[in-house]
DNA sequence: AAAATAACTTAGTATTTGTTTAGTTATTGC
DNA sequence: GCAATAACTAAACAAATACTAAGTTATTTT
């Protein structure tokens, strides 16, 4: 039986939901061993059912990671925080993820694919490192400006050495959760600020707890 | 044409070639999107002669991972060398990946795969891993006992944070070559050894470069 | 010299894949 | 109330896949 048009909030949902399924998919079986058989079944459709919502599997992953990078951008705002409350945003993002397998495995499996030139998400990757490692390396920026840098290293070393430590800690805990990610990146950051730095965000850390 | 039996030496050269074809192939396109057609074209074959030799492509990736691992285990020998000669070592292999982008490529793009639990790989990662964290924590061990550490973390939280810097390195460097992989490793080294330790890392490295 | 066998090729099979085409149903806009 | 159209389904397609079965050639082993 077909659905009836118009009800755009219901559309809405539908496609969220279809969004939700692929990302699953895609994380447990990567782009190319994600099929759109599994996708439809999760979701109680058919597969023309999905590609008439997103017109090809390309598409789809290209959606399902744009979905997921609008969801998560928001947790730090270069403009109005300061530095501790940015480095407070990216702890809060590595918990996040611990409550979300599906996307750390999304990510974990779709960046690594895409290392291939000719994958479909190769430009969306690398333009999406470029844009992480960039604001990363302005929040070290602000940090340093505001005098709570310990580190002698590059804003950019800095940042890229955080992103790679991220990614590998990631592929860690999917394969064995008993990985602490979190308390990883607290010594990350204990080494990188300086102290009185650090417990200003681990006091942001416990208002937000709080709250 | 069928080629004779018997040459023992010739043969072992052709499962190679295979060996080395296959970890191209899966490289580039992971174990789900590398087809047997593709490794049989790069090595003149036919698919049914690379099953002839191999099984099936199951076996055949499980071949090639152990084959790498075979070539690169000898670079570290726990039992022969001091604390600083193990750390050389560990700066060597990473020269060596760098000029080996297939090798990169391969490790990267499957470890990833395998952290599904039902990927024919995973079994093989999850040993791999233990053993490598484990492998590097007694290299730290090491380091402590000969009084050359600097850093106050656990040598099992060093060795598992080394490998997760190096894999996430891995991964920026596939997307952008101009990554120096070699010198974000070595600032980790810097960190957490004594300067004495790191200096007489430096040396080692620099006497076997000569030789 | 005969039997066994390594190293393949050719041809085929069953399955899965992404995508298209042609409907069907029900709702909205006019 | 009628045309347009959103949201699908059913059925089929062409291509690709891992693997098998049966043969061919040439070399060892006996």
């Amino acid at each position: 039986m077909a659905r009836p048009k118009g009800d755009q909030a219901a559309t809405a949902l539908r496609r969220q939901a279809i969004l939700d399924a692929a990302l699953e998919v895609f994380g447990s079986n990567g782009f190319r061993g994600g099929s759109l058989r599994l996708v439809a079944e999760s979701v109680g459709m058919t597969e023309a059912g999905i590609l008439h919502h997103f017109g090809s599997k390309v598409n789809l992953l290209i959606q399902v990671l744009q979905n997921r990078d609008d969801k998560t951008n928001p947790y730090m705002d270069l403009d109005r925080q300061t530095g501790p409350e940015l480095v407070a945003g990216w702890l809060k993002l590595i918990k996040f993820n611990t409550g979300h397998r599906g996307t750390v495995e999304l990510y974990t499996v779709i960046s690594a694919e895409a290392t291939s030139s000719d994958h479909p998400a190769h430009e969306f990757f690398k333009t999406r490192y470029n844009f992480v490692v960039e604001t990363m390396a302005r929040v070290f920026q602000r940090l340093e400006s505001e005098g709570k840098l310990a580190s002698k290293q590059t804003v950019d070393e800095l940042s890229r050495r955080l992103i790679a430590l991220s990614d590998g800690l990631q592929v860690q805990w999917l394969l064995d959760d008993n990985l602490d990610m979190n308390y990883h990146h607290e010594l990350f950051f204990q080494n990188a600020l300086t102290a009185k730095a650090w417990s200003e965000v681990e006091s942001i850390l416990v208002a937000s707890k709080a709250a």
